[in-house]
DNA sequence: GCCAACGTTGGC
DNA sequence: GCCAACGTTGGC
């Protein structure tokens, strides 16, 4: 099983709104770089838990937990001319963009803000701090998923 | 709203 | 294949 962390604008969409969707699972829909893309496409297997983080918001902080709940297939949203995402270099037989489920888990009752995770000298190396770092799919290790885990006061 | 750090695009 | 111009991300 891996780790994951992935990026959400929640006023675009929050864990609540995960939490309220139909079996609590929504299509990671809008993935428009690749090397995210690549990393749901190759690397993530159905049963990896997600850190759930707020983005471009007052409070940038690890709100949550969720699980991947489906294999790879593609996005919709790019072959659709209304939705923000529409891609019209994606072919319809030869899909560009792709998504999985994803499905909530639980909320932290202390979410771990990106402040407290730049002080803390054991997270230094998360890929989330590093320096220009965009990706809004990335890996997480063990080591720092255990650790966010005991920030938030949660157990494993 | 600013802007640094990236990623993508397209002319050559 | 280079690289300038442009677009995006996301913290502050």
């Amino acid at each position: 099983m891996n780790y994951w962390l992935m990026k959400s604008e929640p006023d675009e969409f929050s864990i609540d709104d995960l939490a309220r969707r139909p079996n609590q699972t929504e299509g990671w829909h809008g993935i428009r770089n690749y090397q995210a893309r690549n990393f749901m496409r190759d690397a993530m297997q159905i049963g990896d838990r997600v850190l759930f983080y707020h983005s471009s918001c007052k409070v940038p902080a690890v709100v949550g937990i969720a699980e991947i709940v489906s294999d790879i297939y593609p996005d919709a949203s790019a072959w659709d001319p209304e939705s923000p995402y529409f891609d019209p270099k994606s072919p319809q037989d030869s899909p560009r963009w792709l998504q999985r489920d994803i499905r909530f888990i639980k909320r932290f009752t202390r979410p771990v803000t990106l402040s407290a995770i730049k002080a803390h000298p054991g997270l230094a190396d998360m890929l989330l701090v590093q320096k220009g770092s965009r990706l809004s799919i990335q890996p997480v290790s063990e080591a720092h998923w255990q650790l966010i885990h005991h920030m938030a006061g949660e157990s494993l």
